[in-house]
DNA sequence: CTGTTAGCGCCTTCAC
DNA sequence: GTGAAGGCGCTAACAG
């Protein structure tokens, strides 16, 4: 291994100044500096991160803790992992996955948190480190999370838009702060338009909702549209529609969200309302680096909501 | 920050009895280890990760390197993900995630890489730690890796089996061993039984696989399966027949292979042979951690195949 | 069994 | 501008 100096030695040099000329380039003289630049380079030296993070106490390391089992995590993670990672590695940090059952090894300057339950704030609460959630919250930790409430109203406006006469918005059966924005951007979104409408709640699963289509299928007039709570719901519908004999999407629409995985898949494309996941790693990364830069007070919570943007395919006219 | 020595202050002997306690326990006398071991959990006492890296030149950090744009990284990975980290985490390491682009910050025990192409093998090669692959190599590197050609032959057996008297084996269209491996499997499937046959290669997008049925038709009499190298394409195909009034799984069987994403989202179920991401990902970091226990020579590569087994649904009969 | 000494590689502080 | 000394937190090696 070659240290500072073995570097040092062949420079002619203390270790003091080549230590110098990594981190305060502008104190050593121009000509030394590049001399012992060339012998870093010849001699494939790299920092001891762990030295370095021993006598600096910063890591350049982000722990991204999942606080789900990783076996029943949504792939979609993938591109949010794609987002974080991309913009750390802009600012030399690296990334470290945990879970919430990792042993915790080693240090790290800060923390991007997802899939948090009330459980688990007992253990965000001891954290030294800056913290970013992704997720909103309520404890006053600053936050990265997509907007569900505009989402959902401007998916319902489009499907106005497009002429559909009958909404039916498909939710989710959780009694989370996310579902009751998607559901209060579909309600505005209707109230505004005087359309008729009516609501519904179903498990988060493909079957149940072709099930439900099958069930109710006589409640639904042509020229109704399915406003889903996400993907898997748009696609149990758009099934249980077919299936019925129903025509998509001259007689029905329907219109998704989350959009991730299944633009690369589902053979029927899907009109759906995509989070920008990348960009929301991105901006949770950027987050938590200004606050590890400019340690703030926990008063001022910082919210980053970012908008979902519509992509149109076949499953609406 | 807690360190030894407040522990061992606290506990009134020298930081060396506590650091025994801890990594030698054996060597301390049972009373005096409980009140130290009392002692830390009092003071939340946290081994300093960089001090013990820096004098054990052990960092206890496994980096996964991904040689590809984890932008478009493939959702699956997801579950490698799970497995490695979940293997990593019953020996407490912890994982750190790169991509080819990655600022190469701090130290790690040893690799897994997955996604390398020739040009990257120079960098490989000039890594100090042991390595993993995530897939075959031929440079003899140990590697994990699932059986393509176990999973071709033990479908287009099952197709046969089901009493399909026609097969096509829908390929994929790159020069690789492994797609070789797939087709090599079908091929010995078919002539060991003496049915018809036929082979194609598509690009690996659903709707190539649609179109294909579309133009091809009429080539392709009742009680034809078709055995797919992915899963889109199977999709792809499925929805082809379906659009040319053809039945599945009466008339017409369709299997796909990878079985990761789809369960979850289509919603009508392929027959798939499935692989065990998860188990793979842990195979991986086991091997890597035997690697790093026990050095040996690069002589004898290592290799792990690991068998995909067949998810039937309803897509055959 | 337990304590003392020394040093891992680097950076801060203080001399020159 | 540059160098020397000291110490970050921990553990291996040697004393006792």
């Amino acid at each position: 291994m070659v240290t500072l100096n073995d570097v040092a030695e062949r420079a002619n040099v203390s270790k003091m100044t080549v230590s110098r000329a990594i981190n305060h380039p502008e104190q050593v003289r121009d000509e030394l500096r590049t001399s012992i630049m060339q012998v870093m380079q010849e001699l494939h030296y790299q920092p001891n991160a762990a030295a370095r993070a021993l006598v600096s106490r910063s890591t350049r390391v982000i722990k991204l803790t999942i606080f789900e089992d990783m076996d029943t995590t949504e792939p979609y993670y993938m591109m949010l992992l794609a987002g974080i990672s991309n913009e750390l590695n802009r600012h030399q940090y690296a990334l470290q996955l945990a879970t919430s059952n990792s042993y915790q090894v080693g240090e790290c300057d800060g923390y991007i948190l997802t899939g948090i339950r009330q459980k688990d704030y007992a253990w965000v609460e001891q954290l030294q480190q800056p913290v970013v959630f992704f997720g909103r919250n309520q404890q006053g930790y600053d936050y990265v999370d997509t907007d569900n409430y505009q989402a959902l109203y401007e998916s319902t406006r489009y499907a106005i838009s497009r002429g559909y006469e009958h909404l039916v918005f498909v939710g989710i059966d959780v009694d989370e702060p996310f579902e009751y924005d998607r559901e209060t951007g579909f309600r505005d979104a209707v109230t505004e338009s005087g359309v008729s409408a009516q609501l519904v709640k179903l498990a988060n699963h493909c079957h149940v909702a072709t099930d439900y289509v099958q069930q109710h299928w006589a409640e639904f007039p042509k020229n109704t549209a399915f406003v889903c709570a996400s993907d898997r719901l748009g696609i149990g519908i758009e099934d249980g529609i077919t299936l019925n004999g129903g025509k998509v999407p001259d007689d029905y629409g329907v219109i998704g969200f989350d959009g991730v995985l299944l633009n690369q898949i589902a053979s029927k494309r899907l009109t759906t309302m995509q989070q920008p996941l990348e960009v929301m790693g991105r901006a949770a990364a950027k987050l938590l680096l200004s606050n590890i830069q400019h340690p703030h007070e926990r008063q001022d919570q910082e919210k980053i909501i970012i908008k979902s943007r519509l992509s149109t395919a076949e499953s609406t006219r």
